[in-house]
DNA sequence: TCTGGGGTCCTAGGACCC
DNA sequence: TCTGGGGTCCTAGGACCC
């Protein structure tokens, strides 16, 4: 690792989370293939993997892949619901513990979701940190983490997965393209299928066909903003600066889909409804303004639209929610089975500090 | 592999005004 | 009557991530 540097970042993901924060309480999970996800109910449609434990993953079970297909590959696993409120405290103690830790001065830790967290920190000696981090989780919540070493969020990010399970990486600005350079670009964080099938179009297959091309050029392509930022991604160099959170979150809201298509119209509008007032007495309990409200729906096409409106003016009146989302609801197309409706609220601007 | 739920950010284009 | 251009606000929709 470079000598002088002393500014570095940690990206720190817990092992097969919501698993482990269940296993806690069932020392018994140890050891067996246990799949969480949905209700729990491996024979249960329209649900998915949220997370599997290595023995059911040597199984071929994946994360995102429905329940139904993981029962048939891994019969045997232990199948549980999400636990929201033991993996939320779980989440909230690692994030605590990151806090304590101290290097030359405080760190800073950023949270991304429940599961991992960029920690900002000064010092000489980064493997010392990481493996400080890695035993202050293991001691304050009984959680295994690995953890990457970089000098951007997108190199720490992408050693994590190097250094998987309960283990340490490092990339840095010397050893990323000898690392990366010869991947796919949809190997890198922030590219996904859709981006990186046009980036082939543009014969730029591999990180370092990205990382070597002429940001003018990608920004002619891609957008001012976008171009230039796929280029840095294929360098590496994105995310220099970790932000404390919590940060002002923009939006809040739920969705829902339903086991079997709803085709009744009142029947949707009521559930539109209350999920209006649902996620109203969620933001209005927190204290926030809605801006505007957005309603999306997907029909059993899996077709999917969503239209938002704004508000007259910031409002704190669930009546005032639930009735846009009605209105908005109304503007579209009727008839068609509904599989998936969702409702969210959007902030007003002047409430948050951007992060 | 018949495909969850909770988010964020960016871009394009329409409406409207000067 | 037709035309250009710039600025701003707004929403649809795409893409990505955990």
């Amino acid at each position: 690792m470079a000598g002088r540097r002393t500014t570095w970042i940690l990206h720190v993901d817990l092992d097969q989370f919501q698993v482990t924060v269940e296993r806690l309480r069932r020392p018994e999970l140890v050891g067996v293939p246990v799949v969480v996800g949905g209700a729990g109910d491996p024979t249960q449609p329209r649900t998915v993997v949220t997370c599997a434990s290595y023995e059911a993953r040597a199984h071929g079970v994946r994360s995102g892949m429905p329940l139904r297909t993981a029962h048939r590959r891994c019969p045997d696993a232990v199948w549980l619901p999400v636990d929201q409120t033991s993996c939320e405290l779980a989440s909230e103690a690692v994030m605590t513990a990151l806090r304590s830790v101290v290097a030359d001065g405080p760190v800073v830790v950023e949270a991304w979701g429940w599961d991992e967290a960029f920690v900002g920190v000064h010092t000489s000696d980064p493997a010392a940190v990481a493996t400080a981090v890695r035993a202050t989780v293991r001691e304050r919540t009984g959680l295994t983490c690995s953890v990457g070493i970089g000098d951007t969020k997108l190199r720490a990010k992408t050693a994590t997965s190097f250094g998987k399970p309960d283990g340490v990486a490092a990339l840095t600005a010397d050893t990323w393209l000898p690392v990366m350079g010869e991947r796919r670009t949809d190997a890198l964080w922030g590219i996904g299928t859709r981006t990186a099938a046009r980036l082939a179009a543009h014969e730029l297959l591999t990180v370092r066909d990205l990382a070597d091309a002429d940001p003018a050029v990608l920004a002619g392509w891609f957008g001012p903003t976008t171009g230039p930022r796929l280029g840095a991604t294929g360098a590496g160099e994105v995310g220099t600066t970790v932000v404390p959170t919590p940060r002002d979150p923009r939006s809040r809201g739920h969705q829902v889909t339903f086991a079997a298509d709803l085709t009744e119209p009142d029947e949707v509008r009521s559930q539109v409804a209350r999920l209006a007032r649902e996620v109203a007495a969620e933001v209005f309990g927190e204290g926030r303004r809605a801006a505007r409200v957005g309603v999306t729906v997907r029909t059993s096409s899996f077709f999917t639209r969503s239209l938002i409106s704004r508000l007259p003016a910031p409002t704190t009146d669930p009546d005032a929610v639930v009735e846009l989302a009605l209105r908005v609801l109304d503007r579209f197309e009727s008839g068609r089975p509904v599989r998936l409706l969702g409702v969210r609220i959007e902030f007003p601007l002047e409430d948050s500090v951007p992060g």
